[in-house]
DNA sequence: AGTATGACTCATT
DNA sequence: AAATGAGCCATAC
């Protein structure tokens, strides 16, 4: 990889095994229906770095930079929670999101979660 | 260069 | 059931 240090702050995208991590994940969230969320867990599992989850949050983060667009707000933790609302562009712009696609929210809460989850174990092989 | 901190999750108290 | 420790590893300082 290039140094991602330095003048760069944001990710650098380029096609090093480094960064194919976040492309991947990026792609994962990228196919899930609307209507639908998965977590930070399973999609670290379908990519086969079970434990690494929380390297899934930091490409939501960094989500925001990349074209095509990211639908960050399908990917919620383990218990069907809006762990990451505060990084939107405003508080409540994840359950907007999330409320327009049809799901319901309550106390940064998916009520419905185990019926809308979907896993891309399941989904993609 | 070393320490701290997470959009996490699981196992162990 | 709630709290704690441990992996994880890219960024921030």
């Amino acid at each position: 990889m290039k140094k991602s240090s330095g003048e760069n702050k944001l990710p650098v995208v380029d096609d090093s095994k480094h960064y194919s991590f976040f492309q991947n994940v990026w792609d994962v969230v990228r196919q899930i229906p609307k209507g639908r969320v998965t977590t930070y867990g399973a999609i670290a599992t379908y990519l086969g770095t079970k434990s690494s989850a929380r390297m899934v949050g930091w490409a939501m983060n960094a989500s925001f930079i990349v074209q095509p667009k990211v639908p960050a707000q399908r990917v919620v933790n383990r218990n069907g929670m809006l762990s990451g609302k505060a990084h939107f562009a405003t508080p409540t712009l994840m359950e907007e999101l999330l409320q327009k696609e049809g799901i319901q929210v309550k106390d940064e809460k998916i009520i419905n979660f185990k019926e809308v989850f979907w896993d891309p174990i399941v989904e993609l092989g």
